[in-house]
DNA sequence: GTCAGAATGCTAATAATTTAGCATTTGAGG
DNA sequence: CCTCAAATGCTAAATTATTAGCATTCTGAC
């Protein structure tokens, strides 16, 4: 799963002004990883924000019976360990490296520094929070009351979104399954069966979206929820 | 299902000083609800922080076709509504008040005013909120990759917690089935097979928890997540 | 105490999903 | 160009979940 899931949250940096995303750049240590590298795994203890300079990273918990649960993706201007900065939390997740990856690291002491400095660092993060926890709010309610082919679609449509080519996604069968909770039998049969309805092309390590309007509106006529008043 | 369902995070009311609590108090609304009113819909916009004096607020999405899915019921010291103070979405689901419960209102006006002027007011939000961020998917995680018997029993388990009556929680199966996203039937066969094993005693309205002690190594011993290094 | 509504218990047919295979196709690297 | 690991496609049996009932039990209101 080389392209994003986001959940559609919008990306610290892209919230920021300019002066404070510097601001947080110089005070970071940058590092690179390789393509499958660990950045930190699920239980360590070193508090600090982390931002996607570029590349992504790939959330996953990883169970004691091999299975890898991937969680989100996250692209470039996204943050993350804000757990560990205000909730004292460790790493929930194993984060690695999608590709060729490059995290600004800004450790503890400092952020709390430019943190108190900058006052409106903290409405900005709280923007990116509470968007993220209502993103993930709303996957899971799809999760729970869709049946598979449209959550399927709906993922699908989302990383389409914010894929890296315009009408194709990268992404494995495999992983999709993975994050959906369900086996790759089940998803391959859900894909195949959007594929006959025109909607998605499946390929090898890819699917495309040639039309993501109408996928977009065959997901609507689906979904049981009223959709909000605005977005 | 009168028992909340916090997914375990701290209440914002419990992590703010006296004086913090006081100050929103005092700028705040109180609003008396009666059991099942509604204290707002989805789509609403209005935005302002909310906190729980009394009783508890139960958060369910709607379905055009009647279904009814229950995300979380938060009780006493809990805040909502952040993300229409930060991110301005609308409200995502509707608010619906468990028993007779005493909500205090802080308009966006006040909220900031106050926001402004306490500078460790931010921190303390941003801790219960990504606290909840984790919370919530560390459950997503769960309905993914565990079998319906342990992530209800984990359900359980986490509403024992904070229920009002120490060794049994108030919630019927329905609900439950609900909030798990699986049918009646399902969840029915589940507990019927954890009460075979002595972990529940299942009652009308209620699930009695005899020994939370032995259904918490249950799980545990069903969990195939690696635990994190502290908690 | 009676009654009505709510909740649970149960069943059986149907549908969906998983598991465990194995064959085929693809594409990246040498 | 060839090779091979990775990914997909497919199958069939076994399991699990859903749907749609209906009977029974419980509880609170009257």
């Amino acid at each position: 799963m080389a392209d994003l899931l986001d959940f559609g949250a919008q990306p610290l940096v892209s919230l920021m002004p300019e002066h404070l995303a510097a601001k947080l750049t110089a005070a970071a240590a940058v590092v690179d990883y390789a393509d499958g590298e660990t950045i930190h795994s699920r239980g360590d203890v070193k508090p600090g924000l982390s931002i996607v300079r570029s590349g992504a990273v790939r959330f996953a918990s990883p169970g004691e019976d091999g299975s890898y649960v991937t969680t989100s993706v996250l692209g470039r201007g996204h943050s993350f360990g804000e757990a560990t900065l205000f909730a004292h939390l460790p790493r929930a997740y194993d984060a690695i490296a999608v590709g060729e990856t490059v995290i600004e690291q800004i450790p503890k002491a400092r952020f709390d520094r430019i943190f108190n400095e900058e006052p409106e660092l903290a409405r900005l993060l709280l923007e990116a929070t509470t968007e993220r926890l209502y993103s993930v709010l709303e996957f899971m309610d799809d999760l729970r009351r869709l049946p598979l082919a449209v959550s399927a679609a709906k993922m699908i449509a989302g990383m389409a979104r914010s894929a890296k080519h315009v009408g194709e996604i990268e992404c494995n069968q495999s992983d999709l399954a993975f994050t959906l909770g369900v086996s790759r039998v089940s998803i391959g049969k859900v894909l195949s069966g959007l594929q006959d309805e025109g909607l998605i092309v499946l390929g090898y390590g890819r699917i495309g979206v040639p039309d993501s309007a109408a996928l977009d509106q065959w997901i609507a006529s689906r979904s049981p929820l009223r959709p909000l008043a605005q977005s």
